[in-house]
DNA sequence: CTGAAAGCGCTTACAG
DNA sequence: CTGAAAGCGCTTACAG
């Protein structure tokens, strides 16, 4: 309710608004001594900028670049992300804001060296990224610092001094959510399968992590005497998930599977074809197909990355930061929501941040 | 990223921009003719104000109301909402926001139908009410209409043509979800309490319901043998608890004991007193105390109802309702988020809206 | 180094 | 019934 305004501030300091507006957004040209005496001022009446006169006012082009893995069929992961983005552009709405978009294949790291090796670096005044290859992305991070770019991560982490925000779940964490949910129920002695099916596990941080919190829960557990089978399959075919899977039944005496990304569809479909029932499966994200499982109660819980509003809250991140200047925390921590067949609705909205109406960004 | 502006219409029809205004917001004082041509104008080029514009211009003061349980202790469940309502005051920043406050106490109808009956209608153009008593509110509620006072409901539902909204959780949902959660390595023998502890359940439809979808989830689970004991404790004292558990314990084999709101920790407390483990307990809510039985691991699960989230949005909508005439979902239902000791940490954040840098309400 | 002025898109009296 | 003008708080050239 407070409403020191800067012509306010002016009056006080004996100085013109341009003054006062100088020294807020440091702009230099104002001599050290009212430049000090402002600042007092500022801090003394709790000065806050009134963001609608602000937006208003800035009307000036922005452009951002976005860059992320390509949506190979409309059915992937990546959808999730891309509608996040549509959102935020919905929502930062009157603006002149030019999105430049980097699609990359997540199969193919020399595609990806490539495509940023002629990164329009004078175009753009910051990046929202999702990136996959780590070394790759290490060195394109790198070039993004000294060309003072700022970016702003999303998904998986890779450090880098360019980098200001992650936007992400705390992946670890995420695992052993994962293993606590695997847990209610399973016999003392029940084996339990860590299910790998990333494109490419070694690259991407966050299914590493994955598998270590829900490793490390168990590890933990007293009670607990089963087995915890590792099972990779990056990069396998059809044919070949069948097969492991039976082997794994075979040779083990199974009581649930976590698979460690959004893939899990594929190991439900292999179930219900085999006549596993009984089985815990736990997996992550709504996609389509994975919604689809747990309902028909094959898979028993999902958790959601939120990848929508990771995406959204990035991009909104960036835009504040490189146009007002405003800083965002170095990590942004989305919750890590449990999902089961009954509170599935309630998570498929798009409604996530501007459901309520009347709530936009600044 | 359109922008048709009111003057860009205004041009178009040769008409000032008042005019225009005057059909945007149904004011009257136009013909008909000119009406019908804006509005056919307005609705081809997708006209959406800019609401930074719109905020910035608007600055009439406005006076709201809000009405809920009163907070006996600080340590109530009531504290949340409490805390929501002050971030949105905060989040509406620069505004001539006046809110006046009536709290009652929730075991006290004859309070509130005093409170209500001399209720400044004049004073105020907007209500937050979170309603207890059913009857009572009810009838408040249709004064509210005949006054012409809009209001936005949270927590617990109440059917009236004041009511515009309703900002809350599906309660029958969170019973079923409530039950799945205790159904995971449940025996088929084992027996579950209902445990009902609120002031005044015969008022809080919201509690009946959760009930009634823990039930209808046993009922339709095929393997379940136990049986389902309703036990109702409303507004007994300490000691009746204990004594009651014991009863439960030594009359039935008691797999699970479900506590429809927030006073869980009552019951772990109960639990860890007489050394009953491995009874799963669930419950509502993240309160301190909750938590703390979360985090030692007498309570298994905690449901959220988000009460800060459902007070900021609840604020919010009432607020964009009158200022901006903007209409809101009639029901904004607000997740059913599973809580458990590993996720904790990322539903305990005030961050819930505003935590990205630059989500702001217009 | 500093100030005066115009403008962002909308709303609101006021004059006719 | 309609229009012209001022103002919301901030930013941005431009002039000095």
């Amino acid at each position: 309710m407070s409403k020191v305004r800067i012509k306010d501030i002016a009056e006080i300091a004996n100085v013109s608004v341009g003054t006062v507006d100088r020294v807020i957004h440091k702009r230099g040209e104002v001599s050290a001594r009212t430049r000090e005496r402002i600042e007092r001022l500022l801090e003394e009446f709790n000065y806050k900028p009134d963001i609608a006169a602000r937006s208003l006012a800035l009307k000036r082009e922005i452009h951002l670049a976005v860059m992320m893995p390509k949506v190979p069929d409309g059915h992937s992961f990546w959808e999730m992300p891309r509608q996040g983005i549509e959102q935020a552009i919905e929502n930062l709405g009157h603006t002149q804001l030019f999105l430049h978009h980097f699609y990359f294949d997540q199969e193919d790291p020399v595609g990806f060296v490539d495509m940023v090796a002629d990164f329009p670096f004078g175009l753009v005044e910051g990046l929202l990224f999702a990136p996959v290859f780590k070394e790759e992305s290490q060195a394109f991070l790198e070039r993004c610092a000294s060309e003072q770019l700022p970016v702003v991560l999303f998904n998986s982490f890779v450090a880098a001094s360019s980098v200001k925000s992650f936007v992400g779940q705390d992946a670890r964490r995420s695992g052993c959510v994962a293993a606590r949910l695997m847990s209610y129920g399973l016999p003392a002695g029940g084996d339990l399968a860590i299910i790998n099916m990333s494109a490419r596990k070694d690259n991407y941080s966050h299914i590493v992590e994955r598998e270590k919190g829900f490793r490390s829960f168990f590890a933990n557990l007293d009670w607990y005497r089963g087995r915890l089978i590792g099972t990779d399959l990056n990069g396998a075919h059809e044919g070949q998930l069948g097969k492991k899977l039976e082997e794994l039944f075979s040779a083990h005496d199974i009581g649930g599977l976590f698979v460690t990304n959004s893939r899990v569809h594929e190991v439900a479909a292999k179930l219900e074809e085999g006549r596993h029932t009984g089985i815990r499966l736990v997996g992550y994200d709504l996609l389509h197909e994975n919604v689809r499982y747990l309902k028909k109660g094959l898979i028993d819980f999902l958790i959601s990355q939120k990848p929508e509003e990771q995406a959204f809250r990035g991009l909104n991140s960036l835009y504040n930061m490189v146009l007002f200047n405003r800083g965002a925390d170095a990590k942004q921590w989305l919750p890590i929501d449990i999902i089961t067949r009954e509170n599935l609705p309630y998570y498929q909205t798009k409604k996530y941040l501007n459901g309520t109406a009347g709530i936009s960004i600044a």
